[in-house]
DNA sequence: ATTATATTTCGCCAGATAGCGAAATGAAAA
DNA sequence: TTTTCATTTCGCTATCTGGCGAAATATAAT
């Protein structure tokens, strides 16, 4: 019952649930979270590390990085997966979610991927 | 997503997991899941409402007692009843309350169906 | 009417937890 | 090496919540 009970808990939390939701479509580094939530790191990264915990997402590093997503085990036999989708593919707060970390992303890719400038050095800064 | 988080949240907590798991099979009264649980008849009480106002049970009033069960329509079109279902079909926690319950369960149909006695009065006391 | 029983409501308390900022950690850039 | 930036850990606080017992409510039995 631990985990079952631990998963309900971990994910019957608005903010992670908000997490939950905008990993579903993607990989995001913290930074990118933290941007979309309107929260402090210190805040978001716990939140992270209980549902890393939980078994709900993995993370990848890289540098300075932490990326995660939705754990490729859990995504597959997790019934609860499908059902928060259907819940939750209407909901406003989902959407307005959204929006904002489109917004950021389209940020986040001018500043990575734009050509390299004059002094032949690209903006590796992310927040 | 006020509804689907409140879902969770009522489903994540273990006392009223032990309840619905225990609602899954039969309708009980307030006392028999009271007796089950070994806690008080107002935190039994509290823990019910919140279930009642999430939909996920409902009430039936017969003279002095109220009894519970998995509201039908929940139970009809959730998906994440079937996955509780599943995942807490082993749980050693939900056994033991099945067993307790059980026992109690024989108790109360003892005095309410045994036949009338002497003085020609059946012992009505529940708990 | 009075008593007994089942349930709910209320007020309280102790423990859990979501939030923050500051400090610590780790890795890349200067 | 030193600095900078992303992330995590730590310490704290305010709020939430599960537990209890007592009181209130409701219904049946005496």
């Amino acid at each position: 019952m631990k985990h079952t009970l631990n998963t309900l808990k971990v994910l019957g939390e608005e903010t992670r649930l908000r997490i939950f939701m905008a990993l579903v479509d993607q990989e995001l580094c913290v930074c990118q979270i933290v941007s979309m939530l309107g929260l402090a790191a210190s805040t978001t990264s716990k939140h992270l590390a209980l549902m890393y915990q939980a078994g709900i997402i993995e993370q990848r590093k890289d540098g300075r990085w932490a990326y995660y997503s939705i754990a490729s085990d859990w995504k597959a036999k997790n019934k609860l997966h499908k059902w928060l989708l259907e819940e939750l593919a209407t909901s406003d707060k989902i959407k307005a979610d959204r929006i904002k970390l489109a917004e950021s992303l389209r940020q986040w890719a001018k500043q990575v991927c734009s050509p390299v400038d004059k002094d032949g050095m690209t903006d590796e800064k992310c927040c």
